[in-house]
DNA sequence: TGCAAACCGTACCTATGCGGTCCTGTTTCA
DNA sequence: TGAAACAGGACCGCATAGGTACGGTTTGCA
C-alpha cells in the first residue's frame, strides 16, 4: 500500500504542536502527549528519535523539554521520513543487497528501481513540514503542492 | 522505510518475461516460475491479480497460459502498483477515513497528506514497466547494481 | 470419450515488523 | 535532597505480508 509508519505522521503532529508553542521555551513530553492525544510513551519515543536526527534539541532536568531547531518551513519532509522510517527506497532489492533475493539470477530488475526511488525523493524534498502542518493560523498558502 | 510489497517487484519481473516471449503466444505460469525462479505459487497469485487488473490476459485449457495485453511502454507503473499494493496513499488518514484516528480532534494534520500523496503519484505516474524493464533483449545489463 | 495440463478461487498458515508499553538510569532545578 | 523530565534500553502483542495447499473448472489431444 506504499504506506509510511505511523510514527511519521506523529512526529508531523509533534512538530507542529512545537511550532506553536515556541515561544523561546520548551514542551515537556507528558505535555505535548496531553496537547496531541497520543500517548506519553509514544510522544516521548517519536522526540526521541527526532533529537536524535537534530530535528528537536532536548533539555533535560526539571525544566526540561523539546524544542525545534529549524522552523518547520526550513524542515524537508523527506528528513522526518528518514528519521523514523530510514532511508527512503521501495525496495529491499535497492540498496547493495545481495543473497537476498532468490531470483537474484535471473532477476531482470535488480537496480531497476533507482529511477523510481530517485523520482520519489524528488517529489518529496520540496515538501516541507510547514506545508503539512498547513498555514500557522492567518497565513494563507493556497494549495502549494496541489498545483501543476 | 516507505517500502512496497514484494509482489510488485515480482509482477514486474514476470511482466518483463512475458513480453521477452511475446511472440503471439502464450506463457504459463510454471514456465514462467522456471523462467524466473519463483515459486510457482507464487506467480500464480500475482499473474491472478494481475489478470483482474486487466494488465495480462489468461487462456484457460490444456494450451492455456498468460499474455500481455500491451506493451510494457504503455503500461505504467502506477497501475501496477495499484493492482497488488491498492490505491497509492501513504497515509490511512488520507482517505477519508473518521473514527480511525484517536488524536482526531487535535491532530493537525488531518487530511494534510493529500499534497505529498499528488506528489508521489505525479512522480511515478511518468514511469513505465518497460524504464524498469530497462534494455530491450541483445543489451547485456551485467550486474547493474554491483557496483559500491 | 477420457485424460492431462493449466487456470481459478479460496482458505490457511507462518513470520516479520510495527506499534505500544515499561523500567532503570541520568540530569537539572526548586 | 527530592521531584520532574529526558535517555536508552528491553519487552510484548498484534496486524499484515508472504507463501502454501486444495478442490474445482476449462480446454486440447489421443
Amino acid at each position: 500500500m506504499l504506506r509510511l509508519s505511523k510514527f511519521t505522521d506523529y512526529a508531523v503532529v509533534v512538530l507542529t504542536r512545537l511550532e506553536e508553542a515556541e515561544e523561546g521555551g520548551v514542551l515537556t513530553a507528558p505535555g505535548l502527549a496531553a496537547a496531541t492525544g497520543l500517548g506519553e510513551p509514544t510522544v516521548s519515543k517519536v522526540l526521541k528519535i527526532l533529537s536524535h536526527a537534530g530535528l528537536v534539541e532536548s533539555r533535560r532536568g526539571a525544566a526540561g523539554g523539546y524544542r525545534l531547531t529549524r522552523p518547520l518551513s526550513q524542515m524537508p519532509l523527506t528528513e522526518v521520513i528518514a528519521a523514523i522510517d530510514g532511508p527512503i527506497a521501495l525496495t529491499a532489492c535497492v540498496d547493495n543487497s545481495f543473497g537476498v533475493c532468490d531470483a537474484e539470477a535471473t532477476c531482470p530488475v535488480r537496480g531497476r528501481w533507482d529511477p523510481v526511488n530517485d523520482a520519489i525523493r524528488r517529489a518529496l524534498s520540496g515538501i516541507s513540514i510547514a506545508d503539512l502542518a498547513g498555514a500557522p493560523p492567518g497565513l494563507p498558502h493556497a494549495a502549494p503542492v496541489a498545483a501543476e
